[in-house]
DNA sequence: CTGAAAGCGCTAACAA
DNA sequence: TTGTTAGCGCTTTCAG
């Protein structure tokens, strides 16, 4: 059933069905009635593609995504995308993903905004210089980031949590703890959270009257196997950290490994706090301290009206939101420093 | 930039320029490579939206997708999509995450194909008895399910692992080291794959001589919580069993927790072995017994390949595949059932 | 309030 | 081998 077939059904022309279809106000009340009765009746749907292309638009939002374990494995970002789709759907607009080897990414964006595929694409895992970013403003193609990048001149759509506050939380508690010796095991500091959270650490350990520690500080670890390395690298070491801040919560599962292979236990051996928590799935995940991402379901609600208005034509300028983590404390931090010096 | 205008630049008729890019082989070598050349010189990719209308297809197939928790925690299913997006876009072609609501999911199955908004869609998590496969069978809609159901009297395509045979290696296993008191702790039994797990559990002991005990065999739950206190009713039975099998891993996870909260050991104090494995990102995995679904991102591939032959008219009959699990036996098993009687 | 007509940007017969 | 000409099914001016 196509829209002309209809029109001929009812009398009407194409375009008064359209009209009615479409919610316009001029149509006659009768008149839309009749419509919309006899769409229902012959389970008619206007053509998506056949409206997208006379509209402009595709009515989609798009994600470019490298298909890699450490992303699938993390709670959180899953979250925000199933919030983002939730929004997305109620404006009657779908989420494509574009799956893209690492290698051609840029390849990818660039054949998706010239191929007008979709209105707009989130960005996601954001680096601290990042060519997607420069790309999509090139161009002037709409878009959201979650996380930040921090070589953009022009201002930007997004949406982050404050890594820097929240790594200083962790920081602060841990100090007041009487720990003198604290440990950072980071994701690789080209990503921008990464790069944040290693900010907020040394922000953190100023405060606190202390000075970082190189050999104390840890990164490239995003994924279990670099975590569990790390941390076994720092039970190791002579001069051992009394208190250890992972980053994230992949390598978590590594570090979580690492102690118990060494028999160790975090709150009793060594203090540790995990940036985003272990994976809610995880058994022990209720233990270990965390700085906290909240809503993320949220988070991708936020994400999509911040996409509708930048399809909108808002300013940019206005289009970005900071969220605060939180600290959840458990017993793995409940280590008194002092017992380790 | 649009085809006329790079039609016009090369002097050259849009038809022309349309049959250099789309690599039909009438076109003059010496042509297509000056069209080619220009089209990468001008950063030109034809308007996705325009050809799908003038072709009839959408190059995207569909997977409409009630997020739930459950499902983005089981990392099998994560991975199939990850090897089916992976296939599709070698093809050119986009997989589209529908989101939906459980309650108005047939609604939205109807608008989807009504819009033909996508060309074909993947069904997964199937019924025993799926209103969906009806559907799109009555609307002779091109599908392939990802698990099979029972009451179909057309054949349709899918792909799923065998469920059966995979839970009778379990049985058989516990059974040669001596259990005879197995319990099964399973999913919904109108999901699909809980119901054929449920007629290999019972297949199995009747291979091994023993018979069901309705007390020992715990259904509904595909969620930790759920899993934690089927294992706990398990554990205080009267009527304990030497072994236990748990048909999904989210419930998996819930049923460690519940050995742990009672001090009690897998491999030590009780069988047990995981259909599906416990997520890899848990710490003690690898200790736990599992039957494994193997190569889950290649079964993504293949769904894609069948999908694709679907939609190139071939035979439905002929596009089913079925893969055999593997028992990964670990420590968790190791009990000996005659120490229990 | 409704209709006629002109596209959206591309592809695909049919001619040449 | 290339060009001409119609559409694909809808939306949207512009008239009426």
């Amino acid at each position: 059933m196509k829209l002309r077939q209809l029109a001929a059904l009812l009398q009407l022309s194409p375009a008064t069905v359209s009209r009615a279809l479409n919610g316009f106000a001029e149509v006659n009340a009768q008149t839309r009635a009749r419509v919309l009765a006899a769409a229902k009746l012959h389970g008619y749907h206007a053509n998506t593609i056949a409206r997208k292309l006379a509209t402009g638009r595709t009515d989609s939002i798009g994600l470019i995504y490298p298909f890699k374990p450490s992303d699938l494995g993390d709670p959180v970002f899953l979250e925000v995308i199933a919030g983002l789709t939730e929004s997305l759907n109620e404006q009657h607009m779908d989420l494509v993903i574009i799956s893209a080897a690492k290698a051609n990414e840029l390849a990818t964006y660039q054949r998706v905004m010239s191929g007008r595929r979709v209105d707009g694409l989130v960005v996601a895992r954001t680096l601290v210089s990042d060519p997607r970013l420069d790309l999509l403003q090139e161009k002037n193609f709409p878009f959201v980031a979650y996380g930040r990048s921090q070589q953009q001149s022009l201002p930007y759509a997004w949406f982050d949590y404050d890594n820097v506050s929240g790594m200083q939380l962790a920081v602060a508690r841990l100090a007041a703890l009487g720990h003198r010796k604290i440990a950072l095991i980071s994701a690789s500091l080209t990503m921008n959270f990464a790069n944040q959270r290693h900010q907020g650490f040394i922000d953190g350990l100023a405060s606190a009257g202390l000075s970082p520690d190189p050999q104390h500080m840890l990164n490239g670890g995003l994924s279990p196997l670099e975590g569990k390395q790390a941390m076994i690298q720092l039970l190791n070491a002579v001069d051992q950290p009394s208190a250890v801040i992972v980053d994230n919560n992949i390598a978590a599962i590594g570090v979580v490994q690492a102690l118990q292979q060494l028999g160790k236990q975090a709150g009793r051996d060594i203090a540790l706090i995990v940036f985003g928590g272990l994976p809610s799935l995880y058994g022990e995940s209720a233990a270990i301290s965390a700085i906290m991402q909240p809503k993320p379901r949220q988070a991708g609600h936020v994400i999509a009206k911040l996409m509708l208005a930048r399809l909108n034509g808002e300013d940019v300028a206005g289009l970005n939101q900071l969220w605060q983590p939180e600290l959840i404390a458990a017993a793995s931090d409940a280590v008194p420093g002092s017992l380790h010096g």
